[in-house]
DNA sequence: CTCTCTGCAAAATTTTTGCACTGCT
DNA sequence: AGCAGTGCAAAAATTTTGCAGAGAG
């Protein structure tokens, strides 16, 4: 998680020009646990932003994920997710209210090597997803 | 992989009609380690069953998933794949060419334990995606 | 002042749906 | 024969793109 000000670093060191949308989507998403979608971050923003576009949402968080400060989550849904926490963590989404929830590192160091060894790829990154129901899902049931 | 007789009985013990489309979907799916999308599907297809519509391929996947016979893949592309081994492994895909390949089981036994310990969740599911560089594109670099 | 960025609208892509016709059982 | 399934076309949903005006450096 940046400020603010690290956030304006990083854009300006790499050539992008800071914005206060760009700002606000990243805020928006350190501010968070639930890994919105791009939905849910316009509609969140626009109070703040009226004029802000999906357009605008789509093309920052494509320049957050490039610059390695937000992760992209595919869990299965018609859109992504996303998710300012970069640091090593899993995800896991409850199959009946969708919510995602993170998980906090799991004792997978000798998996990238086992990977390599079963395929010869050079391995980058890995994104792991659970799936199940969720507590709060459980109680009601 | 089933063969086409004990799909069909799959089909027809749950309620489900045994058609030519059906069994075309299942068995493109299980004659490839490409784990095609839905447009690759509907391209084999056509040559066999002019007819075939992406409405067919989007139903009988959606069936096929439910009743457990393939496993969709989100890889972060905008389509899912499907794959129709449904035993346990994990994928990887290249980040230069995109294709994606299998990865055998891996040492993860304990982390649906840990999962479990960790968010509370009822864990029935997990999809592990690997990302890196493929052997062939690496020799071309 | 320049050049990137925003925001609108339109387009592209993927997936879903409605409905008449086909064909499985 | 009855009813689910197919296939077409249209619709829906998500994401991308083009371009004119706004704003950051």
């Amino acid at each position: 998680m940046l400020t603010s000000q690290s956030l304006a670093g990083v854009l300006r060191n790499s050539g992008f020009k800071v914005t206060p949308q760009r700002l606000a989507v990243y805020e928006a998403l350190a501010n968070t646990k639930s890994h919105p979608n791009a939905e849910l971050l316009y509609n969140e923003l626009r109070p703040k932003y009226p004029s802000m576009s999906f357009a605008t949402v789509y093309k920052t968080v494509e320049i957050l994920n490039e610059l390695g400060l937000i992760t992209v989550l595919n869990t299965g849904e018609g859109s992504s997710r996303y998710d300012a926490d970069v640091t090593e963590h899993s995800h896991i989404q409850c199959s009946v209210c969708g919510r995602v929830d993170d998980i906090g590192p799991l004792s997978v160091a000798k998996l990238d090597e086992e990977v390599t060894h079963d395929t010869g790829y050079e391995v980058q990154g890995q994104k792991f997803y659970f799936y199940g129901v969720c507590p709060a899902c459980k109680n009601k049931a």
